[in-house]
DNA sequence: GTCTATATTTTGATAGAC
DNA sequence: GTCTATCAAAATATAGAC
């Protein structure tokens, strides 16, 4: 798991094109005509098409279960860990918009590492869900089924990758600010 | 686009294999192997394998923006108007909630019609942020950036197709009302 | 309406020269 | 590290029999 720089660039430059057509439209030539070289030449750096989706989807996984891990032994009140949590999602998002695409919705073409990436999905949003039911208990947080909460907030997270690079005027920090009143406070005055 | 009954079933079934492995990872083989019959049969009933995608995004994309015109012609308040919305998406996804994981994930895919499509949700989003800042206007909702609430509550919206196979038990005026709750007015006590 | 047979193209991947 | 040449498998789609 650790990419030559060349096969680092393939993997970039492969995210992009999985971004706007999904990984299983993206041929090998495809690939290989954004880099500048032939296909059978790719196969030089990387094993087969699924190591490069492999990649882009582990690292992503495990840069957030390593985050929420982190956020949830502080000693914070539970609003502030959610807060964090936002931070992180818009952090990572921005620094890798083209992965979410793949984390989001090519995961399922995995292989040999679909069951690990299953099991950090299911102990990222049981951290998540474990967090808002803390919150719930504290009297921080509304008493709502804690499903729907952690679904609604999850899936605007989740979507980020698609409008940050639509906003690119707005930084970092105040979107996640702007992000944390919305999700945690509503709309309604 | 109005399909005879073979037809209709040929898209259902589609839907759900689409649904599970997106529009270019399911082969006609796949779609004929789940009808029970061989791949050649299909071309009996549909033109191409395009054709199928093309009637379940914009037939729901369709019934997406006949539903928002008649709720923004209605008088009633903003944040009434958002909550017809919501109901609007939980009952849409409910009905056919494997055909709204083609229209948000495979709509790039299109072909003949995919000008039409994306007219259809560039209208749906504006006249979904002109109820928003109506809302702002009359000092129903938050003066935040229309564009925020927008994306957030979209992006939650859009995501109920993965959600609601899961939560079989909860009846969609339920699901509606204690998503709006949510959506509009926070989880923060 | 479904079948078999088949044409044509595209795809992931390898072998071996430079 | 990249190329050309090539293979084998898989894909969309058509023709024509039943």
């Amino acid at each position: 798991m650790n990419p030559t720089p060349r096969k680092l660039e393939i993997i970039t430059i492969a995210s992009a094109l999985f971004k706007d057509k999904g990984f299983s439209a993206v041929t090998m030539r495809d690939i290989a005509k954004a880099m500048g070289i032939k296909a059978a030449s790719l196969y030089n750096h990387i094993k087969n098409k699924e190591e490069i989706l492999t990649f882009i989807i582990i690292s992503l996984a495990e840069e957030f279960i390593n985050g929420i891990d982190e956020i949830k032994e502080e000693n914070n009140t539970c609003i502030d860990k959610l807060k964090k949590i936002i931070a992180l999602h818009v952090d990572i998002a921005t620094r890798n918009t083209n992965g979410m695409a793949s984390l989001n919705n090519d995961w399922m073409h995995l292989k040999d590492q679909l069951d690990y990436y299953l099991t950090l999905r299911v102990n990222y949003e049981d951290t998540f869900r474990t967090i808002i039911n803390e919150g719930i208990k504290k009297n921080e947080i509304k008493s709502i089924n804690s499903d729907i909460m952690l679904f609604s907030i999850l899936s605007t997270l989740r979507s980020l990758y698609i409008w940050i690079p639509q906003k690119e005027d707005m930084n970092s920090s105040l979107l996640a600010t702007n992000l944390s009143e919305v999700l945690l406070k509503g709309i309604n005055k």
